[in-house]
RNA sequence: GGAGGAUUCGCAUAGCGGCCGAGUGCGCACGCUUGGAAAGCGUGUAUAGGGAAACCUAUCGAGGGUUCAAAUCCCUCAUCCUCCGCCA
């Protein structure tokens, strides 16, 4: 949710925004002219409000024919007082309804565009030449077979399309990277946590969730709850309707969760593997932090990213994702893509966000210093999420004969250096 | 799933339909006192909206209702606690 009050200060600067991510510029009016109907309708109930609680304090005192008189009058005023609150609450709650349907502002150094128009920031790290080494790479599908690891076949039998079983070193994989993931958060200052996935509806709502994502939302319609998308759900919701103390900010948690997404409107796109699936495990990077901080924290966020995907030797990239693409929340987001030998293309593993006060402000989170209480910023980012690292892995560090190398890092979590063949 | 009890200012509690946005204790802040500290004394101590301001309005778990007037009465819901049933 954008601040009311810069918006009627401002309405040009919310209205490029709204362009930049094209969506509805209308909408910056229509708040406008509906935001001056609330407050003439708030102005008119409190006046009769004053007016109704003066003349109740007399009725009490009042005695005999003098009460009597009094009590006629203050039943016709509370008839009006009755209506100008049906009135108020009415148009309180269009303008609240209006403005939860627009985005947060952009960056003013986001690149404008749709999907296509992201700017590349860097490359790290040197694709793989597999002529040179003799061989044809196997994708992920066919490696984790060999391997033991992947089995989507009974996934598909047991759960349906996009489903999985990670089996044997496949399983291993998943654990070793998780604490090798945590272990890392833990040495950044992060709590670890293991959070609700099925979460209540102003959860879902608040961290905006249920605007234009809401189709790959996952709902239990007969409990009214939801299966989150990512940990990013329940860990914002976590503080919601807190103020919390300055000298606790910045406030990291790294989440651990499976996470659910229907992937609607995704038919005929990665059918194969694992690169999207109904569900996964992930572990989350989430900040609170004071506005002024937030971008510094990006940026924090991303090197932690850069460093996870560094210790697992795959090449990537880091871009900088387009206005047209970024989430209702995010003022900005970067996403970083690793080298798929298969598909000869870089693909998203890894994404952050800055969400500055929006997120905040609808879930209701504030902090508060010696000057008193205020917005405070909140920020994700992905430091690893199971299926892609894997095909990741799988994929980058494979040998001719399908065992794959183990990188560096993870081979004390795993006590082996080498994937062998089942 | 069933039966009871609870939900008030950071914490603990008081609260009669009007004198309650709300008392008390603790905590916290500032001041006095003191050689210094403790004790003692005094003052202050929520959030949001509207307004240039004085100030006004709202909020006693949430939402409805009764009433001129609701923390207080009625209804629905949520959460927590106890007991019974079931259960990893």
């Amino acid at each position: 949710m954008i601040d009311i009050k810069f918006l009627r200060e401002n309405p040009d600067v919310v209205r490029a925004s709204q362009k930049g991510r094209g969506e509805s510029v209308e909408l910056v009016d229509q708040i406008i002219a509906i935001d001056e109907k609330k407050r003439a309708a708030i102005s008119e109930f409190e006046a009769l409000r004053q007016e109704q609680n003066t003349l109740s304090k007399s009725v009490g005192s009042a005695k005999g024919d003098e009460k009597t008189a009094l009590l006629a009058n203050a039943k016709t005023l509370a008839d009006k007082v009755k209506a100008a609150d049906a009135k108020r609450s009415e148009v309180e709650e269009a303008t609240k309804v209006l403005l939860l349907q627009l985005s947060n502002l952009l960056d003013t150094d986001a690149p404008i565009g749709g999907e296509e128009d992201f700017v590349t920031i860097e490359h790290v790290g040197t694709p793989r030449d597999f002529a040179k080494d003799g061989f044809e790479p196997k994708d992920h599908v066919e490696l984790g077979k060999l391997l033991g690891a992947i089995d989507t076949e009974r996934g598909a039998k047991v759960a349906g399309s996009r489903s999985y079983y990670l089996t044997g070193i496949g399983a291993l994989l998943e654990f070793a990277l998780v604490n090798y993931a945590i272990q890392s958060a833990l040495k950044n200052g992060f709590t670890p946590v293991i959070p609700p996935v099925l979460v209540n509806p102003a959860a879902m709502e608040g961290t905006g969730f249920l605007g234009q994502a809401a189709e790959n939302v996952y709902r239990i319609e007969r409990d009214d709850v939801y299966l989150v998308g990512t940990s990013e759900v329940p860990l914002a919701a976590m503080h919601m309707d807190e103020i919390l103390p300055a000298e606790k900010l910045p406030l990291r948690y790294a989440g651990y969760s499976s996470c659910f997404r229907r992937e609607a409107g995704t038919y005929g796109k990665d059918t194969r593997g694992i690169i999207r699936v109904h569900q996964f495990d992930k572990v989350e990077m989430f900040t609170f932090c004071k506005p002024e901080d937030a971008k510094a924290e990006h940026a924090r966020l991303l090197q932690w990213e850069k460093d996870f995907l560094t210790a697992m030797e795959i090449p990537f990239r880091v871009i900088d994702v387009a206005s047209g693409d970024l989430g209702s929340s995010a003022t900005r987001k970067f996403d970083i893509e690793a080298w798929i030998p298969t598909q000869g293309a870089y693909r998203e593993v890894t994404s952050t966000s800055n969400c500055t006060e929006f997120q905040a402000r609808r879930l209701n989170i504030r902090y508060k210093d010696s000057e008193g209480t205020k917005a405070l910023a909140t920020l994700n980012g992905t430091l690893v999420a199971i299926p892609r690292m894997i095909v990741a892995i799988l994929e980058n560090h494979q040998n001719s004969d399908g065992t794959v190398n183990v990188p560096a890092a993870l081979q004390p979590f795993l006590g082996l250096k080498k994937f062998e063949l089942a």
